[in-house]
DNA sequence: GGAATCTCAGAAAGGGCTTGCCAATACGTA
DNA sequence: TACGTATTGGCAAGCCCTTTCTGAGATTCC
């Protein structure tokens, strides 16, 4: 018979008397791991107690006792980057499903240390760093907290990344297979590991195939459709026109394309453009985008399983971080180099 | 002199001690309203120790005693939808401003209800939903809890929302000033007010200017991208072809969108598109889309504000729910009708 | 049958903070 | 000088749990 909360909330001081045990024992009963040392009948009273009153524990007594929250911070740089979005519903779900909540914390409301000291305050069990910069953080900023980096490997704390390096590789593999030999990159001037190492991947794999890449196409913007935009129209206006652009990110990418479409290209005819992530609206862009798709949902729910582990389990050096696999999307952004090279 | 916590965490007997007075006077002194009745004297000797001892009070136990958490929870259908996203980022950063942590609750991990659970677990001082049905959940899930409703405006609660009405009057009056009479309308059977709203206005508009939408003119799907698509598909298989169509939302719009290039049609010649709450994405598909804008960042950061309200003067009825004003965005997707109606 | 061993549940001590109430001191007034 | 009133700050209780320790009773063993 449960009947809805009278007046005062319902605490285990109730579900106790109810049974006839003393409060402790309910308490073991009702959080303890199963193993706890109580006598079935009496495990059951307590139970039956706790449906009948509805009892529903207090979280936050329960994580000054036992100095857990039972939470779990998300530090990001932008929800509304929506390859962000994707890593915090991967999170979020496998945190729910344990039991634990997500506070979000985003770089614009509060800098990443001020996220940490706010989360620390409250005795947060763990906390996701996705893409922040963690490198740059002075290392008692994370000290005493379990921390798990995402797309930011590290010697320091354990991460889950995606292959970077190889979504880089990929890009250029694909642009060279087309036959392009004037490539170009756009990417953010960040700490960001991923995006540094996108870079990387897509530069040695040019070397390898004897192209060097250099300042007028190597060019720095914001990670934002903007950026992108703003990259490509001074790419466009120096120097001989590349064929092919690899960019950092999706929302580049699509700012990329948006001004080569505006500056009177035709694509793929006249330029191919390659982004990286497939965040959703990469579908949905004409000419559609050929980028390098990355499980951001997948990166999300891992990180948060890896931190859970450290939380629950207080494994100290987990297994050594793990890195995701990406795959090329080929679309309609990218085709044949043109047949002669102005 | 601010050194380092040395080993145990420093608390407010620590800096009690250092200033010599009682913890609960180190109290008054910490957290209490301005006007505490404590000597200047006093009050400075405890500031100066707790700047001292880096004093970082303990939000938890502060939350157990004082029954507030300091943190809202923002229950949302998809962070992914970058219309939630924008409300969300307006939210946090007032959220943040006024020294409240946020809780994601998104509808992917667990119900509305189930939600509100947890939350009310967590001595949570005050809910955000947006656009969750509120209207269908039973009365006493949001029994004693302080509630804003974001988007969906309702008698029991208090809430922010966008003129959705006029949202359709927006569209339907664009499209009859371009002179289309066949018009169509796509939306989701969902129990959203927003989107109920939109339809409506836009619907008596019609009737207004004397045109009746019926039922293969009137499509419903989920309010997604593919749900757009799939639309647009079957509005185009049935009967003869509108010349305009007025989507519930943006995603929606770009499937349509993407539909009626798909099928050969051209936009916005054959067919113009209306979409509506301008998310970014709405600018970067071709032809851009034409849509109403909503102030999603301003939604949130409304409804976060109103909130607070709520929570620290414990308003009983604010001011009756506001209505943020919405715009036209004329983009590429919208054009005269064709002169010859087949 | 008595001592050693278990099993189970209760008592007590927190966890770090807020807050209502009261005592002390200071001051003003008659 | 005696008394009333502010002004301050201390005391103790309480928020609701967890967890260690202890002891009573039941069980086993020689």
């Amino acid at each position: 018979m449960a009947f809805p909360p009278s007046g005062r909330r319902v605490t285990i001081h109730d579900v106790a008397a109810r049974a006839g045990v003393s409060q402790p024992t309910a308490s073991l009963v009702l959080s303890q791991h199963p193993r706890a040392r109580v006598a079935p009948a009496t495990r059951q009273r307590v139970l039956d107690a706790a449906a009948e009153l509805c009892y529903k524990p207090n979280v936050v007594a329960k994580s000054l006792a036992s100095r857990r929250s039972f939470a779990l911070g998300v530090i990001v740089p932008d929800v509304r980057n929506p390859f962000v979005a994707d890593v915090i519903t991967g999170a979020e779900r496998v945190a729910a499903a344990a039991g634990y909540a997500v506070l979000l914390c985003d770089q614009s409301a509060r800098s990443v240390l001020q996220h940490l000291d706010v989360l620390r305050a409250r005795q947060i069990d763990g906390v996701l760093l996705d893409a922040v910069g963690a490198s740059t953080l002075p290392d008692e900023a994370l000290a005493g907290v379990n921390v798990v980096l995402i797309d930011e490997p590290s010697e320091r704390w354990p991460g889950i990344a995606t292959d970077a390096v190889m979504a880089g590789r990929l890009a250029a593999e694909h642009l060279l297979e087309l036959g392009h030999t004037e490539l170009a990159f756009i990417g953010p001037a960040s700490d960001v590991h991923a995006f540094r190492m996108r870079e990387r991947g897509f530069v040695v794999r040019l070397r390898e195939a004897g192209i060097a890449l250099r300042s007028p196409r190597l060019r720095r913007a914001p990670a934002t459709v903007a950026g992108g935009r703003d990259a490509m129209r001074l790419l466009l206006a120096s120097g001989p026109r590349p064929t092919a652009v690899f960019c950092a990110n999706d929302l580049m990418a699509i700012g990329a394309l948006k001004q080569a479409l505006t500056a009177g290209m035709s694509l793929p005819a006249d330029l191919s453009v390659v982004g990286c992530d497939d965040i959703e609206l990469a579908r949905y862009v004409t000419p559609e985008l050929t980028t390098i798709s990355v499980p951001a949902r997948e990166l999300g729910a891992r990180a948060a399983r890896l931190l859970l582990q450290l939380i629950e389990h207080s494994t100290k050096r987990v297994s050594a971080s793990q890195l995701l696999p990406v795959r090329l999307v080929t679309r309609g952004s990218s085709g044949r180099a043109p047949a002669v090279v102005a």
